[in-house]
DNA sequence: TATAAAATTTAGATTAGCCTAAATTTTTAA
DNA sequence: TTAAAAATTTAGGCTAATCTAAATTTTATA
């Protein structure tokens, strides 16, 4: 099959194309902790091996070799997610590192049982959706919390940090997956958006808001 | 941490030791896969890393730090097996090769969450013994059907060939783990034993008799 | 629109794990 | 007990993935 390696690249540039439209040199090396020039040598492997469109300084795409790939691995990490926090109990800000290993797991066997067990779920715990088997993914439209008027109610459906740091946050606050949320305040010179749940009432910073998601 | 490939020769090197008392340059690469000189590579490595006690030509043995991680290893190798076969349905042929993949993910929290969930299992699928999470493990005292003598009974408690062909094999005909069989005749010059067990009598191979383990 | 800055690629090395072929050590058996 | 066979190690090389430093291309801006 395809590298560990290779699978993180594959799994790097989808969620670029997918959060920002372009996958640069740059924005690869950053997204996966390497060096420029390491990024370029394996695109050109990539390039090789038809999973990536690439031209010298342009960027890249995925082929559709390529991205089914990659949305293979997401498929395997967000199940795998799923499984650690609703059968052995791990919080959401615990999951991530556990699944970028178990992601890597070959067996399509494996996964598809696994998807059975945890009841075929449309999303995983962040609210991210879950390629189906075939590869076809939910296309969600949320939109940042933030973006809300005043008085403008929303239910909380997705994240845009995930790190657990903010998901932590998000849980003591009880900013949840699901939870309604009602903007009751929001003004330009304020640095904060006021809003109620179903139980109370809170301030939360506008970079909060920003990365809080909201179906719309 | 350490690589797949040192967790997989700290393994080798364990299950060597306790099939067969010793760890020799040639069955480790055997049981890899690998070529000899290979081996001496990877037990300079080893031994530098203080995992093996190791002298030029004279096999190895493990160090107690290198027998724990052997042994987290069989433990996770383990656990996976009775996760795939109890909760995804997968038959106790199957389990292997994904195991093979299982045993690596690093958490130790994982590990012990999965072995909670599945309610501490002390043995896997195969009949054989899971280490517990300080690397204790029951020392199984079993013996191969074959030296059952005529008209002695005992409970199937293992297998000594873990082959695809051989389990399914044992599963076709009913040979599984704690079924009772009792030997109705064994002659020296017969290739055969005859067993009944609680539902039919039948025949098998001397070469089957041996690779049934039987609790004492 | 030239030129400085930023982005990207190339060149040349490094490390882990593996290989083959040759050399060495140990074991076996005549 | 010594010569042949078997086991093991050493020597020298290969590949994947990484790096730094230097060169090249693109982009931005004065």
């Amino acid at each position: 099959m395809h590298s560990f390696t290779e699978e993180n690249y594959l799994k790097a540039i989808y969620h670029l194309l997918v959060r920002r439209q372009s996958a640069t040199t740059n924005d690869i090396a950053a997204s996966l902790g390497t060096k420029a020039a390491s990024v370029t040598d394996m695109l050109k492997k990539l390039s090789d091996k038809k999973l990536i469109h690439y031209a010298r300084y342009q960027g890249v795409t995925l082929t559709t070799n390529g991205e089914s790939i990659a949305l293979g691995i997401v498929r395997k990490h967000r199940l795998w997610e799923c499984f650690l926090v609703e059968k052995l109990n791990f919080k959401w800000d615990e999951v991530h590192d556990m699944a970028e290993e178990l992601e890597h797991i070959s067996s399509a066997k494996l996964i598809d049982r696994l998807d059975e067990f945890m009841g075929c779920p449309a999303y995983d715990p962040h609210g991210d959706p879950i390629p189906n088997n075939k590869g076809q993914i939910i296309n969600q439209q949320l939109q940042p919390a933030l973006q809300l008027s005043k008085h403008q109610s929303g239910i909380i459906a997705g994240v845009a940090d995930h790190s657990p740091a903010f998901l932590q946050y998000l849980e003591k606050t009880q900013l949840i997956i699901g939870e309604t949320i009602t903007v009751t305040d929001l003004s330009d010179y304020d640095i904060s958006v006021s809003l109620k749940t179903t139980n109370k009432e809170m301030n939360i910073s506008r970079e909060v808001a920003k990365n809080i998601l909201i179906a719309i």
